[in-house]
DNA sequence: AAGTGGTCTAGACCACATG
DNA sequence: ATGTGGTCTAGACCACTTG
């Protein structure tokens, strides 16, 4: 807990709350101190401490309430920018009936391919899974997934045969950065089997890694038919709206 | 100039000084007015004047510098989240020869689907260009754009034959919302012939609607040979680092 | 009615870069 | 050396919502 030794009032006050947070010792729902507690405990005036509260607020990590106090919001509002997509809600929202099949779990020490997909340093135990998404019964999006076992080590011995390794990990291991890397390409023979393409149909492939302040967490590869799936992000450069 | 009556102080000035710059009013390089100054032409304190500029600053629109002041930014600062691409500076970042070469531009009134892709409520002018970008003498990149006559009325004079849509609207024309599609396809016959590909070729497709304060701006179409391209965003969702 | 966050003030001191 | 932004204070009033 070294980190930020002479930095400002605020950005100590907001990394240690947000450490509460991320770290999962404050959960969702949990109630923050009220700001004159806060004060008080930094010994330092209100207005520091609700700078920094606001600041929480507008990343979206805790939610504001008039006389109740402040609270920490659900898993990850994620929502800002490119969307962390649940696939079950995406199906959802597509009308069509959601299912899930698990394929294959490997237990292994980090190959040199492992640690470049996860931005790992030193070798170390990871967790591969790889799982279909299927909507109405079709193959809807392919997912390949490594896990870091240092950092999430309960993954071990989940048991993912009926809860999709994203929806798993969100609850156990908020994340509090991401790479998303997104790009074309055709279908290899396996997968075009595993999705019912013709070799060489285009495919969406949507990479995403995230850290936590522990390291990397998981790098996540989705295979999507390509004409089937779309990308999309909103970006507002000033923070007018009141959102 | 009636938006936001009954806002808060800050969102009033946020609201002005930001309208000077997306306007054009306060181009890139100037100089906005000190704190002090700000402070006293709105009759308020000078930490409301600040939390205001501090805003600007952490989105991208003014640069600050001790002891000089406060300054608008260069064209766009869409560094945040997902980069608009200047096709220029990507080929040259891979350290390829850049060219540039003009296929067609077609004035028309907007028919239904060039309505969509605008987002254009009503019938209107439009411009529609397609040109290609070239890498060592490859083609790099289809583009096709469709621009809003009505919100950028010059674009109909203006000489694409040299100068790439992109940075010429960039510098007329800011805009203040964007929104992204991505998707794969593969290439239809008129597309690889282009991109000099064999069709069906997985192509990664990424649509860009612009908007500014008076409406769409333009809506471009970059279609790039799959595995040459990948869409990179980083996403941190809380506001920790100095950057 | 009371307690919370939202906003604002009129000062202050400091670090920093140099019209 | 001077003037700028960066930060912080110790108050204050208001609006909202309801332990």
């Amino acid at each position: 807990m070294d980190i930020a030794r002479d930095a400002t009032l605020h950005q100590r006050i907001l990394n240690e709350l947000e450490s509460q947070i991320v770290s999962g010792a404050w959960p969702p729902g949990h109630r923050l101190p009220f700001e004159v507690d806060l004060a008080k405990q930094y010994g330092c005036s209100r207005m520091t401490v609700n700078k920094v509260m606001t600041q929480l607020a507008k990343a979206g990590l805790i939610e504001r309430r008039k006389k109740s106090g402040s609270f920490v919001t659900q898993p990850q509002a994620q929502s800002a920018v490119l969307e962390i997509h649940d696939i079950k809600t995406e199906v959802a929202s597509l009308k069509l009936a959601y299912s899930y099949a698990l394929l294959a779990t490997t237990e292994r020490e980090a190959d040199i391919e492992d640690r470049r997909r996860l931005d790992l340093e030193k070798p170390g135990p990871v967790l591969e899974v790889r799982c279909m998404h299927l909507a109405a019964g079709d193959p809807f999006c392919l997912e390949e997934r490594l896990i870091n076992l240092e950092v999430v080590p309960d993954a071990r011995h989940a048991d993912f045969s009926n809860v999709a390794p994203g929806p798993w990990l969100l609850e156990r291991a908020p994340w509090t950065a991401a790479q998303h890397q997104i790009q074309a390409v055709g279908a290899d023979r396996e997968t075009a089997k595993l999705l019912k393409l013709k070799p060489e149909t285009a495919c969406l492939v949507i990479e995403r890694r995230t850290w936590n302040t522990f390291g990397p967490v998981t790098h996540v590869r989705f295979t999507y038919p390509g004409t089937r799936h779309r990308v999309v992000a909103d970006f507002q450069p000033s923070s007018s709206q009141p959102r």
